[in-house]
DNA sequence: GCCACTGTTGGACACGCGCACAATAGCCTA
DNA sequence: TAGGCTATTGTGCGCGTGTCCAACAGTGGC
């Protein structure tokens, strides 16, 4: 194996460990167990542990976030790229992906490397609704006074209920974290009820292939 | 000291180190220094650290609660309670106290007592909107089909927006939070707009006593 | 076929953790 | 003043962590 091929395969190795046990319980031998390999072999490749998780976290939220905004692409209408927005938001229905998000929010305080990936993926997601919604706007069928803030309502919203059903387990439903995202989504930019819902599909949502 | 003195003080030294260093971060070791004596004391009184790092939170938590229930409890109008509600809605405002939610959320997955801490106090938040709403809906003056998810809406777009003004300091204005929650609370409840808005004070918010 | 190089191994090291336990100190009662 | 009780100490155990390092193996160049 490859130098460059052996260090993607550690970040990967990582990941599938974060994604199970989340950051700050993932260890240098818990890696190493995923690969099959020694310990030792990580820190030939990266100078510490610290570098390997904020590596590795950046890549699973960029690959989140790189399957939505793939998967609204292949949509031309904004009201239907929304629709997928919300389908095939991962955080919100994947515990091990969210807890991610949790870890990371917690260890912005502390560890700047790790709020740096953070906001500014936080803020990318962000943006993504927003260009959605001025294309929506632009094109007459959505309206929104104040898209920027719209956009941090909406992820917010989905945000702050996804914590709870995460976090939690049991204060809310799965479904209503998603059916309520996405009636506050059809009010704050005065879509008809039901505008946004997806019909049921058998294929799994996106981000599936990050392992774990 | 008494035994009861020293468990306060145990516990209040541990919520210093807490906030200083985050619920994960905080050993035994560390609280036994902030109060200047033996480790082992700390385990005299505490079965396990868990229990200790619950129990401090829950203090921490449950203050911030009783302070924005008992400042509701002066106005008799549910339209008043709200607005007291988010007027003292101390998460939004003090870092370090919405810093030890962010912990919490995230250490749930992994300690048990700290997840049944969080859930219980973040479902006594959500009650205290439940019967703010339910009495102004008895009253007439404010309409809402379904005051329990209205109550987990409200809260959660609080939380997910005070989320990325604390994590991440620039991301969303501070005003913003509050301002947008309280839009959104007038929204769900078909109040008019600006019902809630509070008159500007001069005094400190609730809960500035827990010291930190 | 030998050599050098490098990916790779597996264990040792120092440290920090929660926790337990025997010894100690200090106060309260008699 | 003597005795007993309990708060408090200090040490140490077992474990898990990140990091380091000497030894090994496999492969490509000479």
């Amino acid at each position: 194996m490859s130098p460059h091929e052996r260090r993607e395969a550690i970040v990967t190795a990582a990941l599938s460990v974060m994604l199970r046990k989340g950051i700050a319980a993932t260890t240098v031998r818990d890696v190493a167990e995923q690969m099959g390999t020694s310990s030792g072999l990580i820190h030939h490749y990266f100078t510490s542990m610290d570098d390997l998780l904020a590596l590795a976290f950046e890549r699973a939220a960029s690959q989140d976030l790189d399957a939505t905004r793939n998967a609204m692409a292949a949509d031309g209408d904004p009201v239907g790229r929304l629709t997928i927005f919300f389908a095939t938001y991962a955080r919100a229905e994947q515990d091990w992906a969210f807890q991610l998000w949790l870890d990371a929010w917690a260890e912005a305080a502390r560890r700047p490397a790790v709020r740096a990936t953070s906001e500014r993926l936080n803020v990318a997601w962000q943006q993504l609704l927003v260009e959605t919604i001025q294309a929506g706007r632009e094109s007459g069928v959505m309206s929104c006074p104040d898209p920027d803030g719209a956009a941090w309502r909406i992820l917010s919203l989905l945000d702050g209920l996804a914590l709870q059903a995460v976090a939690h387990r049991v204060s809310i439903d799965r479904r209503d974290v998603i059916s309520w995202s996405i009636a506050n989504a059809e009010t704050e930019l005065s879509l008809p009820a039901g505008s946004l819902l997806a019909l049921p599909v058998a294929t799994s949502s996106a981000g599936a292939s990050m392992g774990g």
